[in-house]
DNA sequence: ATACGCCCCTGGTGGC
DNA sequence: TGCCACCAGGGGCGTA
């Protein structure tokens, strides 16, 4: 599920329902996630209010009312659920009960991960201290990408998957934000033209924003605390659509159809016609 | 410092 | 129907 788009979907779904809600209780299924869990977590989570939410790459920090913030990951199959009643799902590993309602995450790989740290310091933690730029923030500009590409003679796909460079950004929107700029995975990170940077920057805002305004990609998991569904998915013009005919051809014939290739052993999917 | 393979884990899908 | 290989939105770690 979670690139930068669903991470905010879900933080905006959290923030909207339980700004301001207490803690009453926090239940562990004794399974770990990716690392273990904090010390007397449960403990030290209970009795706390909630005060507020905010994402950084891929992460949401949720701020609480001693100084302490939790920080998660969602991991590739992590979910954050409302929940009803005693709704037991194998794969829910943390509940959280307030005087707003249950919330849930659900993980089935289990690479995503819960933490604590001290809210001032929540920029300082190991996860976080490394990553690069909002890639949404306007200090994110054509400049300042091609000075962190200059350095980088690897792909560009695999390179815009390095957090240190650009958080946040994921498979899906690596391949959308390409296309979008008509870049072809392939190329060398450091051979963009100062006009390329720019189309690429703009590229990766205009994708993230659209994606974000709908809501996210729902592939085979909810994404949205309230059981609703992303679209996004239904926006890819190259994502998963090994084939098909590249969205921005007049008609057919017009190029080869959308490729796949394997970057560092992650698909990636490109027009090769329209990406140079 | 960087780049790559491998690992973590479960579930869905498609081929035989 | 069963089995199996392969694939999946994440990242970390060890090794060259």
């Amino acid at each position: 599920m979670p690139e930068l788009p669903e991470v905010e979907t879900v933080m905006r779904g959290m923030a909207a329902w339980l700004e301001g809600a207490r803690i009453t209780r926090i239940t562990l299924s004794g399974v770990p996630l990716r690392r273990p869990y904090p010390e007397r977590f449960a403990e030290r989570l209970a009795g706390r209010q909630i005060m507020g939410f905010r994402r950084r790459g891929k992460y949401i920090l949720m701020r609480l009312d001693d100084g302490m913030s939790v920080i998660w990951h969602l991991g590739m199959s992590g979910r954050v659920l409302r929940l009803e009643g005693d709704s037991l799902s194998p794969h829910l590993h943390f509940r959280l009960e307030s005087d707003k309602g249950a919330l849930g995450l659900i993980d089935p790989r289990r690479f995503g991960l819960l933490d604590l740290t001290e809210t001032a310091r929540e920029m300082d933690h190991p996860l976080l201290a490394p990553l690069g730029p909002e890639p949404l923030e306007k200090s994110f500009t054509a400049p300042a990408l091609a000075g962190a590409l200059a350095k980088r003679p690897g792909p560009l796909k695999t390179v815009l998957l390095d957090q240190r460079l650009i958080a946040g950004l994921g498979n899906i929107y690596v391949s959308e934000s390409l296309f979008r700029a008509r870049l072809h995975p392939a190329r060398a990170a450091s051979s963009l033209s100062p006009a390329e940077t720019t189309r690429l920057t703009r590229a990766i805002k205009a994708t993230l924003r659209e994606a974000i305004a709908a809501g996210g990609t729902s592939l085979r998991d909810l994404v949205h605390t309230d059981g609703t569904l992303g679209y996004f998915q239904h926006r890819f013009r190259v994502y998963g659509r090994e084939g098909r005919p590249c969205s921005a051809c007049p008609g057919p014939g017009c190029c080869p159809g959308v490729q796949r290739v394997v970057q560092a052993g992650r698909s990636t999917f490109f027009c090769p016609r329209r990406q140079r």
